[in-house]
RNA sequence: GCCCGCUUAGCUCAGUGGUAGAGCACACGCUUCACACGCGUGGGGUCGUAGGUUCAAGUCCUACAGCGGGCACCA
């Protein structure tokens, strides 16, 4: 068999992921048991216009984890994929294109074209991410993957704004929102971001009526002076408590406008009087609804000024307007100062345009109300449970205690259309579609709501509505709702967690997803967030490229929840993991003739050889470790006790043990039957090892786990997980039982018997390096211990022991005089030691500096116990256990110091 | 202003009250018949600072510092 020795992911990237699609591996109903429990993820649906970035390839990665365990463990397992229609982001994506091909705007070609174009669009580029996804090895169900505009999506969203509007919670009404002048439309509060802004602080003097007073107030935003309807105190500030009631000219503009007192004013800012604009600043509209003052809009949707902003300013853009107010202010004598003021500003989260807030007639969702269920439920019982639990519970329930209002309606094309029709007279039906509002208008002549809804309404019912809603008899609600866990970054716990709860709780009467695991953010290689706007993005595509896909999962898996600055050095490492265990696959392969996986360890465990005893306990451990690990979230742990076992247990000692026995005859000779059995045996052993780990590590690296396994010795569908075995599939490692720890074969005793030659070899290969032996002398041992049985077992493992430490001769003695004088020397554990007789190699002096060094070691350590041991407090109130344990040590770190005390005694008669 | 997280080896990060860890990097030695993307050996840390609780603190508590994040306010 030709294996190459170094691998080559690419080869094994190619060669499986369009069998498993095709087969059907992915899907649920590959699994015949039909009392298998159900495990189900809804993917966070990326953008249609969306590629790969890191953040995707660390959600998926997880969730790939997850879901090709919990299929190895038998469940039925949905993991179901789909992208989101993205509105403002796809729409602006296709008018770019428009514009650019064919010189038009959306409005040139109408709406209903550009709705055409938009799809055409969608079947032509969108998507790219769900081909990225497959490179990745996302063991998605493609037979179910959904779009937030398919037809039945749609449905659900009707469904549930009809519900709400009958319910009271969807109202249609004036309201302050945020309104992005470029791309012209209404924005929730969790599309904008608020970014502080080095500005300026203007003072404007107000004259009061009928005096010579004025009242000074301070603002950020001049221009909006021209629609102010008055000017806001404190009511217990004394220095205003005269001017209440009172009225002032408004400057430039010349209106009378009233003195109020109002608790929202906080007498310390500025100074202490508030203009009130309450067209344009979310906190004087509520201030003005309070006190019933008038509403004047100077600031128009182009974020120029309006009419009533004077026609000396009619049609400027908002920051001429600014200018040209405090200038006029300045020669009327009416500017007191401006001073330099670092502010918040608020901007679009899509194109970074500054917010003007606007009154507007929009259709708004009542969130307290439906927030109340979910609230509940975090509040009792501490569900969904979120991973890490801390600080995400607590984000999560402090935000459902302070929901407001949620401005549904877009002024965009490319959405799920709002199910409202008027009539002539301008009278609203709302209903699931025209017929029915047609119906209940009693005539033909209606017309929609031009208007589209906010992207995340239909996100809010991803889990539900890609199951079936508002099918309520679907089978796939039925069987897997809710999800088990929902992996997902931070930065969406309110725009989209919190509603999926929200819906679910309303419309199932139960939460969308038992678990919320929240990921790290990763950064470039200086701690700052990866961005396109800074270019320092890394594209998974070409870390795939350079390392690997099974590498690149294991470090995006292993960093979980934990914020990670980038560094290829990790996925370096995991590449040459990945070529560690080809190599490993290569040796067994190389000696597979008469192996077969499953074989080889017939018979009671108290009679195998130790190191078969201990290899067998350390994978049971492993397996036991890993599935902990990966049920709890803590992926990293899963990974390091893979990594460790794979590499240092099985390659560096099992392996090297193994070679004795499995490397069999040398050419042309003929060996006995009873030998061509037990080397038969011996390579099956090895196999079998190598196949369970092969399936604990397919979860994290799918494709070289699948690539090796089909060629091991004997591996067929008989290895396939029972609830599989009747699929009419290729046998295939994605579907094997996940090997589970059998208590039993957890073996205490034979950990630390070898932990024993472990350390042997060890000292042996330290002196060796220490007096510089080539590697080609060899080189003569004793072993000196009192205990007989310690002897029994070095001696039993003797021939590894001197292949491994390339030695001549291994001698066990219980007589320390028949070590000679000139030997190099080392305690090991149990009281025994190891001598290496050297004449004329030994330089006696450097031999007990470096005694000398390890003794004073031990020395400190003894003291730091014994110190421990001889204080009464701790005798009196540590556990027994721990006073023993420590006892134990003592007596050990003695022991080595006596020894090493005799070592440099015989060093130096 | 309120809340939260982080601070451990040169770098990136694990660490569950009881002997401080990994990978990479570093030093030395190796074409040992799976692997130089490898093998062997070694050096490197008063766990941010100061207190406290405890027989015992990297781990729990308090304060402080630095870095990062969220929420509110920002007229």
């Amino acid at each position: 068999m030709e294996i190459p020795k170094t691998y080559d992911p690419k080869q094994a990237e190619e060669s499986h992921y369009a069998r498993w699609e095709r087969e059907g591996c992915f899907a649920p109903e590959v699994n015949a048991d039909a009392d298998a429990p159900a495990y189900s993820i809804a993917i966070p649906p990326p953008n249609v216009t969306g590629s790969l970035h890191m953040g995707h390839a660390l959600q998926h990665s997880i969730m790939d984890v997850l879901t090709r365990y919990h299929r190895m463990r038998g469940f039925r397992t949905l993991w179901l994929p789909g992208t989101d229609h993205a509105g403002i982001s796809t729409q602006i994506v296709v008018e770019r294109q428009l514009k650019k091909e064919e010189n038009q705007t959306r409005h040139d070609v109408g709406r209903d074209e550009f709705i055409r174009r938009v799809w055409e669009w969608k079947e032509q580029y969108g998507g790219e991410i769900t081909r990225q996804m497959r490179r990745e090895g996302a063991s998605v169900d493609w037979s179910r993957e959904r779009f937030t505009m398919d037809e039945h999506l749609s449905r659900a969203v009707r469904e549930f704004f009809v519900r709400c509007y009958e319910e009271g919670l969807i109202y249609r009404g004036p309201g302050m929102i945020n309104w992005c002048p470029k791309d012209q439309t209404a924005l929730s509060d969790l599309e904008v971001d608020k970014e502080s802004q080095a500005g300026k602080l203007y003072y404007l003097q107000y004259p009061l009526k009928g005096s010579d007073r004025r009242v000074t107030v301070a603002t950020t935003r001049p221009e909006t002076m021209l629609g102010d309807t008055a000017v806001a105190v404190n009511p217990n500030d004394e220095r205003y408590a005269e001017l209440v009631g009172r009225t002032l000219i408004l400057p430039i503009v010349g209106r009378e406008i009233p003195v109020v007192a109002d608790e929202f004013v906080e007498r310390e800012f500025g100074t202490g009087a508030v203009k009130v604009t309450p067209a344009h600043d979310p906190n004087d509209y509520a201030l003005g609804k309070r006190h019933d003052l008038a509403q004047v809009q100077v600031i128009d949707q182009h974020a120029r000024m309006t009419r009533e902003a004077g026609a000396e300013f009619e049609g400027l853009d908002r920051y001429e307007a600014r200018e040209r107010v405090v200038e006029k202010f300045e020669e009327s004598g009416l500017l007191e100062k401006v001073v330099d003021y670092e502010f918040a500003i608020t901007k679009c989260g899509r194109c970074r345009t500054v917010i003007e807030p606007l009154i507007s007639t929009q259709w708004f969702l009542k969130q307290s109300e439906l927030g109340r269920a979910p609230l509940e439920l975090i509040r009792e019982r501490h569900e969904p449970r979120f991973v890490p639990e801390n600080p995400y519970e607590k984000v999560y329930t402090n935000w459902l205690e302070n929901l407001y209002d949620w401005t549904l309606s877009r002024q965009l094309w490319w959405g799920h259309r709002i199910p409202a029709w008027y009539d002539e007279k301008g009278n609203v039906y709302v209903a699931r579609n025209e017929e029915d509002a047609r119906r209940a208008a009693g005539t033909d002549k209606l017309e929609q709501d031009p208007d589209v809804l906010d992207t995340w309404f239909s996100s809010a019912l991803w889990p539900i509505s890609t199951l079936g809603w508002p099918d309520e008899d679907s089978a796939d609600l039925q069987t897997f709702y809710p999800t088990s866990v929902l992996v997902t970054a931070r930065d969406i716990i309110f725009l989209w967690v919190s509603r999926m709860m929200m819906t679910g709780m309303k419309f199932r009467g139960e939460k969308a997803f038992d678990d919320v695991f929240i990921t790290g953010t990763i950064f470039d290689k200086h701690g700052q967030r990866m961005s396109k706007m800074k270019g320092n993005g890394i594209n998974p595509l070409d870390v795939f490229d350079k390392y690997g896909v099974d590498a690149t999962r294991l470090v995006l898996a292993s960093m979980g929840s934990t914020d990670t600055r980038w560094n290829d050095n990790q996925v370096e490492s995991y590449r040459n993991f990945a070529n560690k265990i080809w190599n490993a696959a290569r040796f067994c392969l190389l000696n597979s003739e008469g192996a077969q996986v499953g074989k080889g360890f017939e018979g009671e465990p108290a009679t195998w050889s130790l190191h078969d005893r201990w290899i067998v306990s350390r994978l049971n451990k492993t397996a036991r470790e890993v599935s902990a690990a990966i049920e709890g979230y803590q992926f990293h742990e899963a990974v390091y006790a893979l990594y460790h076992f794979f590499w240092d247990d099985f390659c560096d000692w099992y392996i090297e043990f193994s070679k004795e026995e499995v490397l069999g005859a040398v050419a042309g000779e003929q060996l006995s039957d009873a030998a061509t059995e037990s080397l038969s045996a011996a390579r099956s052993r090895v196999v079998t090892i190598l196949e369970q780990s092969l399936r604990l590590l397919h979860p994290f690296m799918p494709f070289i786990t699948e690539e090796l396994w089909l060629r091991l010795p004997g591996v067929g569908a008989d290895l396939m997980h029972r609830a599989y075995r009747s699929a009419d599939v290729s046998p295939t490692i994605m579907l094997a039982e996940y090997p589970r720890a059998d208590a039993a074969l957890i073996d205490e005793q034979a950990e630390a018997e070898m932990q024993a030659v472990v350390e042997l070899v060890s000292r042996l290969r330290n002196i060796r390096n220490e007096l510089g032996i080539k590697p080609g002398e060899s080189i003569n041992a004793v072993v000196i211990a009192d205990d007989e049985s310690l002897r029994d077992k070095f001696g039993a493992s003797s021939g590894y022991i001197m292949r491994l430490a390339r030695l001549e001769s291994l001698r066990m003695t219980s007589d320390r005089n028949e070590v000679p004088r000139a030997s190099a020397r080392a305690v090991l554990a149990g009281g025994a030691e190891v001598a290496v007789p050297l004449e004329g190699l030994i330089d006696f002096e450097q031999e007990r500096a470096r005694i000398t060094r390890e003794r004073e070691k031990q020395e400190k350590e003894l003291q730091k116990v014994e110190a421990q041991l001889s204080n009464p407090q701790f005798i009196a109130r540590a556990p027994a256990e721990k006073v023993e344990e420590l006892r134990q040590r003592a007596a050990d770190v003695g022991q080595r110091i006596k020894a090493l005390g005799e070592m440099l005694e015989a060093l130096s008669e």
